[in-house]
DNA sequence: AAAAAAAGAATGAACGTTCATTTTTAACGT
DNA sequence: ACGTTAAAAATGAACGTTCATTCTTTTTTT
């Protein structure tokens, strides 16, 4: 018992320093002995942990994706009306997107760079499930526009990535009302 | 001149090399010998042309973003009403994205990773500025949603690099009819 | 005291960059 | 035109460093 909790203490420290420096420098621009020093750990401890470099990466990608969707989906119940189904899982999303903004960052590093296996790209995906869902039901009832869910994704969500690096590059902050106002174009670029 | 001539076709096959390379492997996972080898050049030669490593990343990526937007505004002209030079430079824009992928993708990864200096990153925004002037002028005239520059762009051009992701990765293919529906989806998100 | 976990030092490969040398270029005198 | 030559361009090998990973030893756990 104390044993497995140190050891999840121990993975949890290297995920975290991971994903700090990973942000900063980019994932081959950051060395094993590095995320070793930030998590208080020695560089051959991280092998007791993770097969190899990569590995450290994928499961902190997958880790940090899990947290994200099930954030995004958690007061979400398919009984809701497709309208209100989306403003909640919308600004869910905003929510985390620009509140964990560290996890938020890593995960549009990995999202755009080659840097991730492509295996676990897929397990990634597989989690937005609810939402594709609930774009069906909508098409179905003729509230969204009958157009492809990558194209919905692309104007109703994708944007959201796009105002978190602005905001954490200091150009620009995303307060309450801007939320609303961000929120207004996503629902009007999908709604029939 | 003939000499010249000689020494801007190995500056460009370099160039060439490290945008196709960067978007398999990313910046830190190209090593200069590769880039040489594929340029057909002694990995030496990179050196007469380039300080080190990283100015050549940042130069290619000033030559791409330039090569961008002097595409996506070519035949755009002030005398255009609003909405038609929007959907002109849009389309310009989709176009690039869509059938230059290998510099779109190329833009993609910088954009989105801690691989550029930040003065890179600034010469390459400055280019926008026509496409600024006209969502002010648009807001001015009461046609596009009085909303910072910031959301207009993350709603209406940047789901596009989304979309081009989509496309490489084999997941999805943006024909013509899906053009004409991104346009509306972008239109209808900024339009007052 | 045996087993598991952790550590630091060691290893070997890879890489960015430089060096010494060769090849190419182009200007010039004939 | 042509051969000569000095400068420029290009090269492959070499250097020194960094880094992922492993090995051996020490510490902690049970």
């Amino acid at each position: 018992m104390a044993k497995l909790q140190k050891s999840i203490d121990k993975k949890k420290a290297l995920v975290k320093a991971t994903i700090e420096l990973v942000n900063n420098n980019g994932f081959h621009a950051t060395p094993m002995s590095k995320i070793a020093k930030m998590a208080n750990v020695s560089p051959a401890t991280i092998y007791l942990y993770f097969e190899n470099k990569q590995d450290l990466l994928n499961q902190t990608y997958i880790e940090v994706k899990a947290a994200y969707t099930q954030y995004a989906f958690e007061t979400y119940e398919e009984s809701m009306t497709v309208e209100a189904g989306f403003e909640l899982i919308w600004k869910r999303i905003a929510n985390f997107k620009l509140h964990e903004c560290e996890n938020a960052m890593f995960l549009a590093q990995c999202d755009n760079t080659p840097i991730i296996d492509e295996a676990s790209r897929q397990e990634g995906i597989i989690h937005l499930q609810p939402l594709l869902d609930l774009w069906t039901r909508g098409k179905k009832e003729g509230i969204i526009k009958p157009i492809s869910e990558y194209l919905l994704y692309a104007y109703a969500i994708n944007p959201l990535s796009f105002l978190m690096m602005a905001q954490n590059r200091g150009a620009f902050t995303l307060d309450k009302s801007h939320i609303e106002e961000a929120y207004e174009a996503a629902w009007d670029s999908i709604k029939k």
